[in-house]
Formats: structure tokens, C-alpha cells, sequence
DNA sequence: CGGCCCTTTGACGGACGTCAAATAGCGTGG
DNA sequence: CCACGCTATTTGACGTCCGTCAAAGGGCCG
């Protein structure tokens, strides 16, 4: 786990494994903003030397890499598409924080599961980790991550991934899952 | 209330009056991601011409102006200090995205609602748009404002708000907000 | 074997939602 | 001026979703 000091100083970017960004509350309470797979950004507002206001916690082994703060920005400051490309990534890091307050805010315990399962298999996707045929993937999260990142308690998640499986519509065992049905979880996330 | 298609060529910041930013769902309800006062962007993603993923509802009667958006990114590589203000002003922004997401997922409707009035005051003070002997200022919001802005509903909304009066912390009428006991509000927003 | 963590399951409780009725304010139009 | 329709708020009764508590089992590692 890494504290918001050692953070402060540098521009992180995960290359291997999964790691979680969360805010602790004064009662041990516990909320995850972020899932960060390879290829993610630890946080862009790292960039300007605010002290950031979340901390980190390794959910594999992670490797990553850090840049220089002041290079990078330069970099973005001279190169005109590069600028681009980050201020997409900014947008994009927003829309994901904006879907995650709507579903903390305004959707149930199964729609919520349901989309965080549907969001890892589409960004786990993007990045060639789903098995083809199978279409099985690494899972590493136990169920206090589901639970952290949701808003709900480990119980009540270890409830409704039971109800999930006796749909038939994910399989999930020893850090693997596989969905079954996609369009049926694709069901469950949507209306109400 | 200005739909998302108008929006994407604009870069606006609010010059009076209150809005709210808000993600709609297929079933009716609403989450309103962010209340905006004067001076406030409405969304730094604006920059970068992605379709913004929200709308905007006008709560009083709105003055705003727009800038072009090249125009202004050209500024933001050229003058290093307004890159790096652009920059924090971004950070905040997700910041106070972060802390409603910690609200929605892990607290109550009284903590949400108390640190909804306390983040009001505090940014209302910024702009000097709080009375400076009676505390009092201006508050054009509905109940159905602060439901949506804390994933709640209405009549619960109603009774939370009761509460806070029988306990003399706020005085609550005719749009306008005086908040009689600072402390005690804290302390009903901090640790559950 | 004996802790420890994770998960599962059930019983129960509480916070918040739903539904409904009553009231007040406010603008519109006769 | 009054009738009316609409919206916002308040309040109470009741329902439900999710949390809490507890017990039990499994896997892992010393």
C-alpha cells in the first residue's frame, strides 16, 4: 500500500497487474475509486503537485513505471497531438468517476456488481487479457474489493454474486471469472 | 436546460446564477454530478470535443460566456502558469468528484446532506455570496435539487431537513439557507 | 494440528423508499 | 376578487433492500 506522501511525487503509470485507488473514511470504512489495470494512469492530477487525495493499494504484484513530472509536461506542452491524447485520457478518467457516482448514487446492489463485472470484462478486453475461446479472464478482487468499490458490505456481495450464479450467469472460481450470459448481466446492469 | 449535443462546440463558464450538471437514467431518475455557481467551468472535458456524457439544467436564471476552444488550448501551451492553474482547477474538479463518491457509497443521508450545505456555504463564502453578520445567503435549491445531488429521495430529503431544523442547526426558508450551528453540522458530517 | 482469512448462509434490524393524504404557495384566467 | 390547477413540502404508515451479527466450513501456511 502506498501512502499519499511517497505518491506526491511522481507520475505513475501500472505495467503490470492490478492495483486500486480508494479514500478511508475516519471509521475504517472503506471506498475504491478506481480499478487501475496495465496500461492506467495512477492518477493525471499527480501532474500538478497537489498532494493527492487517495492512496493506493497493490491487489497483485505490480509493476510500474514513473515519469518525470516536469518533462512530461513539457512534453505536452510542445507536442500538440500528445496534449490531445492526455486530455482524452483526463475525459475519459472522468466519464468512468461521473458512471460511478450515478450508480452509487441512483442504482441497486445487483446493477452495481453487475456493471463493475461488465466494465472489467470490456477494459480487461481492450487489453488482450480475456481469453478468446473461453472468454475466461484473471479475477484477483476478493469480495471486500467488490464491496469497496460498490458501496456495499462483503456479505451482501457474496449474496448477490449466489444470485449471479444461479442464473448461470457468471462462473467464478480461485481468482477466475468467465460470464456466462452476457446479455442477461447486461440486462441486470441497465433499468431498473 | 441545455442538451448535450449543444454543448459539444461550446467552452462555457458560468457568470451568475446556479446550475447543476446531471446524468439521466432510462428508468427516470437523476444524478446530478455537480452543482455550478459563478465563476465555476462547466466541464473541463468540454476542451477536447468529446460528446460531453451529461446534461445541464439551468436552477435560477443563468448569465454564462464562452470561449473558443482553440483558442483557449493555444493559451494553455503558451503561458506555462495558466496550463498549471488549468491544471489544478481540473484536479479540484475530480476531487470533488472523489469525495461524492465516497458521500454516495459510504455514508448516511444525514452525513450527505449535512456536507452537502457545508460544501455549499464554504464555496458560496469563497465568492463572497454569503451575508457577512447574519450568515445568511441565497439558496435557490428544491428538495428535489438536493435529492438527486445526494442520491435520496425527496420525501426523505424532507425529513432529514426537519430534523436538521428541530435541532436548531439550520434555518431553512423562502430560498434562503442560514446555518445556525456550524459545529453541530460538522460533527453530523464527519465520522458515522 | 491450529490459527487466520475468505466465503457462505440465515435470522434479524434499521435506514431509506413508496404510497398517500393534507396543506401551502403561486400564477392564471374568469 | 375568487376559483382553479399546478408544484413543492410535510407527515405518517408501511414495505424492502441492504446492513449487522453470528455460526460454520474451506483453504492456506506455519
Amino acid at each position: 500500500m502506498i501512502s499519499s506522501e511517497e505518491l506526491a511525487e511522481t507520475f505513475p503509470i501500472i505495467c503490470q497487474g492490478w492495483a486500486a485507488s480508494f479514500i478511508l473514511l475516519p471509521n475504517g470504512s472503506r471506498q475504491i475509486l478506481s480499478l487501475l489495470l496495465p496500461g492506467d494512469i495512477l492518477s493525471v492530477g499527480l501532474l500538478f503537485g497537489t498532494r493527492p487525495n487517495f492512496q493506493v493499494e497493490a491487489i497483485t504484484t505490480v509493476h510500474y513505471c514513473t515519469f518525470d513530472r516536469n518533462k512530461f509536461k513539457q512534453a505536452l506542452r510542445n507536442a500538440p497531438d500528445v496534449f490531445d491524447r492526455f486530455g482524452r485520457i483526463c475525459v475519459e478518467e472522468r466519464a468512468a468517476a461521473d458512471q460511478l457516482i450515478v450508480d452509487l448514487g441512483r442504482r441497486t446492489a445487483l446493477e452495481r456488481i453487475a456493471r463493475l463485472i461488465l466494465s472489467l470484462e470490456s477494459r480487461l478486453e481492450q487489453r488482450g487479457m480475456v481469453q478468446a475461446q473461453t472468454k475466461e479472464m484473471d479475477f484477483p478482487l476478493r469480495q471486500h474489493h467488490i464491496a469497496d468499490a460498490t458501496g456495499l458490505t462483503p456479505v451482501h456481495v457474496s449474496k448477490m454474486l449466489a444470485e449471479f450464479r444461479r442464473r448461470g450467469m457468471i462462473e467464478l472460481n480461485e481468482r477466475s471469472l468467465t460470464v456466462r450470459d452476457p446479455e442477461g448481466l447486461r440486462r441486470s446492469a441497465n433499468l431498473r
